[in-house]
DNA sequence: ATAAACTTTCAATAAATCCTGAAAGTTTAA
DNA sequence: TTAAACTTTCAGGATTTATTGAAAGTTTAT
């Protein structure tokens, strides 16, 4: 395949998988060029490799950034910002496991800690029911969380090992 | 929290959360009804607890069924189809990841394998770049796909001992 | 202080996704 | 075989989400 080919079908890729996991196609596409380009690229070089426009691309690469996912580089002699991803893929798994834990696993642990509480008649099929998913799922969810927390804490690569372990 | 409330809160939360992993928010919220009902429901049942309409019950309970989060239940005497869904929220964590490995990781793992493949000029930055991360990136799914099978396949809950093991 | 270079915002618009409801299809009972 | 009971489909409409582009905001050099 032919290296032009090959890049228009990672970013296409990228970002059909982006979006599928709830992330904006363009973002995933934006993290995508930033990902497999060899030098720090400016708006201008994202607006016109993807034909997006400005806003756009402000607004893509500010969420990029938000996600730890990449950094500006200032270019010395240059007023324009440059942005790199970050390119080491276990270190960016990490950070979006953490960034979605804060997003959505702990918002989700406080609802459930509230949901277990309900009040009512204990005798009743539907409080019961009730009652006894929220303690499962909020058991379940705090042993993710707990988990995922060792897993983006340590300092070696324990994703790693623990994945390594499992496919011996 | 009074039943109705915590209820309606569950949905809510539930349907969100889905919309955040690139779910459908009314597959969601069947599914967060399903989950809490003590008893099997028919699709009236459900029109009426989240004010949708017929078509589109049909469709999201079909799809839970595709996920393999619901099964249809027949109760005698009756000619409507009913509706449980599978209440071990372990059981339903493998059969999510499961059916996201199949959809979303083995096509990405094919698309990589031909990617790692391009041809060119092998001094180009660009294309040492490119491979480079391709490497990576397919390196990663595949251990991820493999993890991912061992939770899935082991007949005792790997997936429970595995993070146990985190946690201790 | 000024203006050029650059970045950010956001209201209007476009695109993607989801939902409805009626019609067509299927199954069952008699 | 018929018709009632039930399920499925899908074109059109509604809603949600993403994008544009121009104006406002900011920074830097002189």
């Amino acid at each position: 395949m032919e290296f032009n080919e090959a890049k228009a079908q990672f970013i296409q890729t990228w970002g059909k998988l982006g979006s599928e996991w709830g992330i904006n196609r363009t973002m995933a596409q934006v993290h995508a060029i930033l990902l497999i380009s060899p030098t720090p690229l400016c708006t201008e070089d994202i607006m016109e490799q993807l034909s997006i426009s400005r806003g756009n691309t402000n607004m893509n690469v500010r969420d990029l950034i938000n996600w730890s996912l990449v950094h500006k580089e200032l270019i010395p002699g240059d007023r324009k910002e440059y942005f790199v991803a970050e390119k080491d893929i276990w270190e960016v798994a990490r950070r979006i496991i953490a960034e979605r834990k804060k997003r959505e696993l702990e918002p989700v642990t406080k609802v459930l800690q509230q949901l277990k509480n309900v009040e009512g008649d204990k005798d009743s099929k539907e409080i019961k029911e009730f009652t006894s998913m929220m303690n499962q799922l909020d058991s379940f969810v705090g042993k993710m969380d707990k988990s995922v927390s060792v897993l983006i804490n340590e300092k070696e690569n324990k994703l790693f090992s623990i994945l390594f372990k499992l496919m011996k």
